[in-house]
DNA sequence: TTAAGTGTTGCTCT
DNA sequence: AAGAGCAACACTTA
């Protein structure tokens, strides 16, 4: 699931119901996916704190607390954030839990456990820290950044969008269905891309997440709630084109999967 | 029952 | 030195 655009999500969902409440308790149920501090310091720390505010950088959500530093949630393969009613039973897969002074419940899921939350003071320095290049869909990344992120690199170009160190929050999902937009065979070069090609890739990467947004849509298969025209529901063995009607092919990259037509992204001088 | 899977890290090899 | 490939993480679903 949590791609930049399903972050984003959790984040408003974040912001329109817990911002400004205050943290009554910490209720951590998995301590192995909690980083950087112990349940029982965190819980000191963090009680009768208010939260203050939510910020995204790519895949990266970051809760911070009032003079309390932040925590920094990384959802991995599957994890998610779910607002529970006050008497709202928790669901499976709960690690963690801040429960507010009115009894509701703000809670982070991660069936698999890949992910972590951290307890970090400052989340500008985290970002930093972590190498994380800008995010997607910030003003920052402009033209000239993808440009200079993709200066002199030879590998595929569909490596060199996921890789969170040059832009932060395209994933695997998001990356095919980019280069499905751009019309640029996911394996290309990234340094043979010409100016036409950097042109309508960077249109993509603003363009796809912006509407993915829009629409409310993760990157789980939900048809009904992506535009026509998005390759991500026919991402599967025997999808078909929504452009043209092609095979949609598969592919291998790094361990992972990926999709494209082979009309509409013909490999370069192929 | 087996395989595949939305992310990241660390290791090895070229 | 960049970059490719792979395993590991833990667990669900097809």
């Amino acid at each position: 699931m949590p791609e930049l655009p399903d972050v984003e999500l959790f984040k408003r969902l974040a912001e329109q119901c817990c911002i400004g409440k205050t943290i009554a308790d910490l209720e951590v149920a998995d301590p192995k996916l909690l980083k950087g501090i112990s349940p029982a310091a965190l819980q000191r720390q963090w009680r009768n704190k208010k939260l203050r505010a939510a910020r995204r950088h790519g895949k990266v959500l970051f809760l911070e607390a009032d003079s309390a530093g932040a925590l920094a949630m990384h959802f991995g393969m599957n994890g998610s954030l779910q607002y529970l009613a006050k008497t709202e039973k928790a669901p499976r897969f709960v690690r963690l839990a801040l429960a507010f002074a009115d009894g509701h419940r703000l809670a982070y899921l991660n069936p698999r456990r890949i992910g972590h939350v951290m307890l970090i003071s400052d989340a500008n320095a985290y970002i930093a820290q972590e190498g994380l290049g800008p995010d997607a869909l910030s003003p920052a990344f402009d033209y000239a950044a993808l440009t200079a992120a993709l200066e002199g690199k030879r590998q595929a170009i569909k490596a060199a969008l996921m890789d969170q160190t040059r832009i932060a929050g395209i994933g695997n999902i998001y990356a095919d269905e980019i280069l499905f937009q751009a019309k640029i065979y996911p394996l290309t070069s990234a340094n043979a891309l010409d100016e036409a090609a950097k042109r309508r890739l960077f249109q993509a990467i603003k363009s796809v997440l912006q509407t993915a947004v829009d629409y409310k849509a993760g990157s789980e298969i939900l048809t009904d709630r992506l535009p026509n025209g998005f390759l991500i529901p026919e991402r599967h063995a025997g999808g078909k084109c929504p452009r043209c009607g092609a095979a949609i092919l598969s592919f291998k990259l790094g361990g992972r999967s990926g999709y494209y037509c082979p009309q509409c992204q013909p490999k370069p001088g192929g």
